[in-house]
DNA sequence: CGATTTAGCACTTTTATCGTGCTCATTGCC
DNA sequence: GGCAATGAGCACGATAAAAGTGCTAAATCG
């Protein structure tokens, strides 16, 4: 329904938060390692979804984490250079858009009854690549930042 | 996950047949109405489903109907005067993307606990309309015209 | 009258999401 | 060494949405 997953929503607001306590420190300089339950305590939201999220996040080389007593995540790489692209397709795979899914290739193996005379096939495509262009053009600074204007962040640059 | 329903894959294909229909006759004369059966003989899609996209399209006005024998579909406007966004709003909703739904207003009404405290919901709602903007864009003429290089689809104008 | 076709309603099956419980491995602190 | 905190891994049940099917009524053409 054209509609992002619990479990990515909740691990955007942690990488934002993330991305704010990085920007808190000098450049340079390693932000400390936040853990869920410090994230849970600050956003109402499922702790264990929560914990889940960032496991997810941090299988996909995005965040780092330190286990043990006193360990928590952080991110892997400097906010600017994470886009919301990675992100999402990180949490819930790259998006589909439609049932035939692939971006041109393994198309006919027995998926898509309609693919010979689908005559959507073709823009569709399209469209999954322009929506895609939009998450990629993003980054996280840029979410976290919160003298961007919110007006300005899909438009023109991100 | 960010995918378009079945309901709205059929109904696209259905529309599009229809204004590829259209298009064969002489401007100012109306096309033949185009019954679901037809149009389930021509594409591979489960008839019952396709005719249930039909019916929806008809209620939101983007279709006009004709009962009985030879009866059948036909576009209410001209296929350039139709939105690939106004097809989506019809058979599954204005893109919702995250569960705090709303495009600004009734967003207090019992329904998001993380909202007085949510990094992302404003940047998530300037996804949510560019996103709206690249489905306005495009008109069903554009999708059904196959001369129009879909490349070209939602760059630039659609 | 009978065949065709849209319109409307309800139901089942399937799939995905959401949420929770439990256990193990690692680390810091006393 | 022992305890507490924390991430990592696995599996299960509950809820919701989507996908698909069946049936009946109303309209229209021949």
């Amino acid at each position: 329904m054209l509609r992002l997953t619990k479990r990515t929503e909740y691990g955007l607001i942690a990488l934002v938060h993330l991305a704010e306590r990085a920007a808190e420190v000098p450049v340079g300089q390693p932000a400390d390692v936040v853990s869920a339950r410090a994230i849970g305590d600050i956003f109402p939201v499922p702790r264990r979804l929560l914990a889940e999220a960032l496991k997810v996040l941090q299988a996909s080389g995005l965040l780092e984490s330190t286990r043990g007593a006193r360990g928590g995540y952080r991110l892997a790489r400097p906010a600017a250079e994470i886009s919301l692209g990675e992100v999402v397709a990180a949490l819930e795979g790259e998006p589909t858009l439609t049932s035939c899914a692939g971006l041109g290739a393994a198309s006919s193996d027995g998926g898509c009854e309609v693919e010979p005379v689908c005559p959507i096939r073709s823009p569709l495509s399209r469209l999954r690549a322009g929506i895609w262009n939009l998450l990629e053009g993003v980054s996280l600074q840029a979410l976290a930042d919160r003298t961007v204007d919110p007006a300005d962040l899909f438009t023109a640059a991100g």
